[in-house]
DNA sequence: GACTAAACGAGACGGTACGTCATGTCTTGGG
DNA sequence: CCCAAGACATGACGTACCGTCTCGTTTAGTC
């Protein structure tokens, strides 16, 4: 980020890389609970203060290596039609979460009812951008006029992607692309006039 | 439940109260990170053995501990309407999900992506028999016509009781009155016929 | 011991035996620390409670179970000479240590440092019956002019018998009938008149 | 002793000493079987995992505080000759036995005949040594024609401090300096040649 | 080329909670 | 009144991680 200093050793990206990739590994192996800093630490070559240096805390650490490993794998689409921009995006959501990705955005997910640094950590990185973008581009939809009359804008949102994440909570399989094609139907018709 | 031994000492009910109400007291205090064995022994005036022997881990403790204290509180509407039964259903539970119960609730949902006997115990004396009950409800109003075409029975369930879930993994607030108000609005009318 | 009351059901000699007896073998397979109540009880057939009601503590059952498998091997022999009498004694004794009994007295004498309830009746059942004859035997030898000028009875005791327990406390094999022979060999020379 | 390793931070000398100073008080006070580690590292000052660390078990940290109280107090005297030696030797031993160290060691002994672990560490560390200057200054005194005719130097050795260490095992009292001056004019008397 | 200073690996440190185990006490129903 | 079965409160055990802390060792840039 910022340069700091001007003499001294600077920071090894090779060491970052190793560490973010080691804990990237462990969280979908063994979960939020078995992410060990030693464990990190020793599958990196890396020393435990050299984690520390850089990450505050377990929590984000495992958010950091979440999105080094998933940062190519999150677009905001433009199709065109709001009902097209969210259909896309909960669908490579979705896939996204079917995946090991998927593991891991759960262990994260588990550890932040326990632990909230790491809920304020995800909720920085992960929740607030989708959440704003989904709130612009929902805002905008109802701008123009592309909502059924008396949508309110954070209802649609949660109607459109709590079907996506709740099953996380029950330790149930994230719905494979014909139910989501069918939880869509569902939750759109409550939400964007017919484009028939 | 079963009777299973004769002879011996029989399980103090009085100490299992003791232990339950203590963990449900601290869970919701400390959440579920600070539910520590030691401290529900000594809050309940118990032996950690007693503990273990009863309940394999804090997560079967936390789950039990939570029905003891909401048991009485989960009832299955009947108002006439698909509709309004489910509208009803919902309705009361996010306002468990909105006192301390919910903090338990939330608390253990953290357990569960973390730990598979807590999801199961969880799935089994939660989650199942509301899935039951919604399955069935749902499926008669299909069968009635109360539903709008080509509905999916699941993923109507999906749209209604989602939303309700999630806000609990992101360690949001559960909405008020009024915004579940607002998503009802939202997510039955993707499901329900008109009753105007 | 005592006939105590008359009503009620009788003590059962045939649990007490059981009891005993597991004590014992359990004592010899496992030493004193590994002489757990609860094991005692199972292999018996017999209930915690019954022990505790009949021995204080589990040193006493200890020494109790020594002394039921080892009572008939105890003389104080009748040779002649105190020399004799000695020098039997010890001999047998020395044997007696070697054998499966050995195990079970070094490790009662193990718990005795540490448990001064064991010592106690360790003391009154073992050691002080043994110091008594032997201050008397020695006692006697004196008197009859059997010692050498100026040997104090004490001192000459602890010469014999010391020796002979002290291999115990450093985990030491019980010396073997050679061994003893040569031992008593010096220790004697210096107590008893040559009878050559 | 040895440097071990080179890199990581260096074991602290100053927590060492304040474990092993910590077990020795308590070692004294409460016995081997007061001996809780808890406690222990509550009174140096440091955690329960450093302890671990360094000593496997109980056991070990118990001869470790012994021999750090003590080092300085065993010597192997040089009187010029071998009655003198031992005569000497096995004074100050008493001397020893008798203080605060005698119940440390009687402790320890305790725990040996129960844990062959500190068997042998003790044996090592205490009576090899031991053992090692006995054997060879006996066999050195026999070689000179100090002992009288047909003395095995083992026996000897037995005879001469079986009787300092025996009283330990039955919780005796260590014996105070004219007994053990008495029990010393026994033995040597059966061992070396008399000097008027 | 020597100097400075931060980052590095290694790993020891004081803690906290874990889940297990044995103690000695108690509470049932049955004999 | 004894007995078996077994639940109970207590408290030590040894393990696993936590996040902090020292070390001696790189590894740049600055003089």
């Amino acid at each position: 980020m910022e340069s700091s200093g001007k003499t001294g050793r600077p920071r090894s990206e090779t060491t970052k890389d190793a560490i973010l990739a080691a804990a990237f590994a462990i969280l979908i192996e063994r979960g939020y609970a078995g992410l060990a800093i030693d464990v990190v630490a020793q599958a990196a070559g890396a020393g435990k203060s050299t984690i520390y240096r850089w990450w505050k805390s377990k929590a984000e650490l495992a958010v950091d290596a979440f999105f080094h490993a998933t940062k190519d794998a999150l677009t905001f689409p433009d199709t065109g039609s709001a009902k097209g921009d969210f259909t896309q995006q909960i669908t490579e959501l979705a896939d996204l979460l079917r995946g090991p990705r998927g593991a891991a955005m759960a262990a994260m997910l588990g550890g932040a009812l326990t632990d909230p640094v790491l809920a304020k950590a995800l909720g920085e990185k992960w929740l607030n951008p989708r959440r704003q973008w989904g709130f612009a581009r929902m805002s905008k939809a109802k701008a123009m006029g592309e909502l059924l009359p008396d949508v309110d804008v954070g209802a649609a949102l949660a109607v459109l992607y709590g079907p996506l994440y709740a099953p996380l909570l029950f330790g149930q399989e994230i719905p494979d692309a014909v139910t989501v094609e069918r939880v869509m139907a569902v939750s759109t018709r409550g939400i964007f006039k017919s484009t028939t």
